[in-house]
DNA sequence: TTGCAGAATTTCATATTATGGGATAAAATT
DNA sequence: AATTTTATCCCATAATATGAAATTCTGCAA
């Protein structure tokens, strides 16, 4: 079999975790999958791309073809295939907050005519669940299925807004690592618990310059922050006043949403 | 390595095109992922349900895990993981028919009520590429990703509007199989003729009882089929006199789509 | 608390299966 | 016609995936 994935691997990337455990194939078979994701691709790229050889490349994703997960065109390459469109409306199926906050995150963005994303906590990240773009030609640079820091994003902040300041500092200095100095981590935790009180938090262009968010929690039975929505658009059409009043109108609508997960809580504090 | 395989594969299923060729560990990763899709599934379960060894499929769906393809709850069972909702959005974003049709779609359901597909012919069969439901509670059974017969589907009849009737000939022959006599090919042919002329086609409960559809084909620079769409609903809602009315609707945005795909020939007879 | 059963994970010797070099064929480009 | 690029296939080799069994976890009951 393989020859020089031992040496490459091993020399190459000390991944987290570094777990060189398993099954060759499938990692390479998914590796070929993604290369194909930034766009269409032929085999000689391919092969270079996951530093294959022509072979191997070809027989994975001619598996891949084969079930549908690639497309193939003859002269042209390789694209992603039906089955992954298929595939990705069972997970979004599958997520049920997804399916329950849909309506609402539609009628929020025609509402106010921005940027509607949903998102969830995964390990020390949000992961975005859902976006609907705004009507205004702003384009927002965010990927259905990426993570971004929690500290970072409205999206993330209005996740964290029921942790102790403890976690906080831990969360704040693993997202800015060396750039985080004493004095930025005050400012953020000053502004941080005015968001904890009021049950909503901004982006004020942190994590991306020019884009300003409004965030806000849902809570599932019980309570417990289960996901988060925001609403961002260019700093232009994001005056503060308009945040505010913006604010109100995404408490609503994760109110509603928490409320079909089964929250019956009134909001934190009045 | 493995054992069992070779008799209980050989012996079991032998599926369309009988490829043995290739890459065992991957095609079994494939499985796994796609007995998650049908909803939460054990260890135990999975093992079972793909003839493997408790230690395969957990070796298999820990690599799934890792690469975020699947999620794992403990006691619970492996979920789809984020990793496919990306690669749904990467794989929509890679069709620009589903782009440019999907503003127009959502407003043609909008304007109806009713469920909207869009699909493209894929070998002999009409796949399914978006789906927008409609506002009425009627659930269409079709899935994003699936594929459906050409002759017996209003999308798949627009797709072949412009083929030959020996073509039509060849297809309604192979969708239907045994089942079709040459009587019932004389009546349908019949109704595909008027749909031809008019530009148009109608879905009567013959794919699915009691849904019916009007549907049009969106045709991209140089007139050739690219795709097509299809308004469903439940029969009900579908008197005669309505459909002829949607059928206008629907020709206007399959020209709409059409002109933005650089079509700009005139619609098929007048 | 203790014990138990089922689930999750790890280990390891074995040989099946993936591998890659190269050969072949088919298009495109010259 | 000659050449380059791309696609597919073949096959000896041994590296890698495999499954039985052992071990560790976890929740639940007694």
């Amino acid at each position: 079999m393989g020859l020089k994935q031992s040496t490459s691997k091993a020399a190459a990337k000390p991944r987290e975790a570094a777990a060189p455990s398993g099954s060759q194939t499938l990692l390479r078979g998914l590796d070929v999958l993604e290369a194909a994701a930034s766009g269409v691709i032929g085999l000689a790229d391919l092969a270079a791309r996951l530093e294959l050889t022509r072979s191997t490349a070809h027989r994975l994703a001619s598996v891949l073809v084969e079930r549908r997960y690639l497309a193939f065109a003859p002269r042209e390459g390789y694209t992603l295939g039906p089955k992954l469109l298929e595939l990705g409306f069972s997970a979004r199926q599958q997520m049920n907050i997804i399916r329950i906050a849909a309506p609402h995150l539609e009628a929020l963005s025609v509402a106010t005519e921005d940027t509607v994303h949903l998102g969830v906590q995964e390990g020390a990240l949000a992961l975005y669940l859902d976006k609907i773009p705004g009507r205004r030609r702003v384009e927002i640079g965010s990927r259905v299925g990426e993570r971004q820091p929690l500290t970072t994003t409205g999206l993330g902040k209005a996740l964290i807004l029921d942790e102790s300041e403890e976690r906080w500092h831990e969360l704040f200095m693993a997202d800015l690592g060396a750039r985080a100095s004493e004095n930025a981590f005050r400012i953020w935790l000053k502004r941080m618990r005015a968001y904890a009180r009021d049950g909503h938090a901004f982006d004020l262009e942190e994590n991306e310059d020019r884009i300003r968010c409004v965030s806000a929690p849902i809570r599932e039975a019980g309570g417990r922050i289960a996901a988060s929505i925001s609403l961002s658009s260019a700093a232009q059409y994001m005056s503060d006043s308009r945040m505010e009043q913006l604010a109100k109108e995404v408490k609503a609508t994760t109110a509603a949403i928490s409320r079909e997960l089964g929250w019956r809580g009134d909001p934190p504090r009045a």
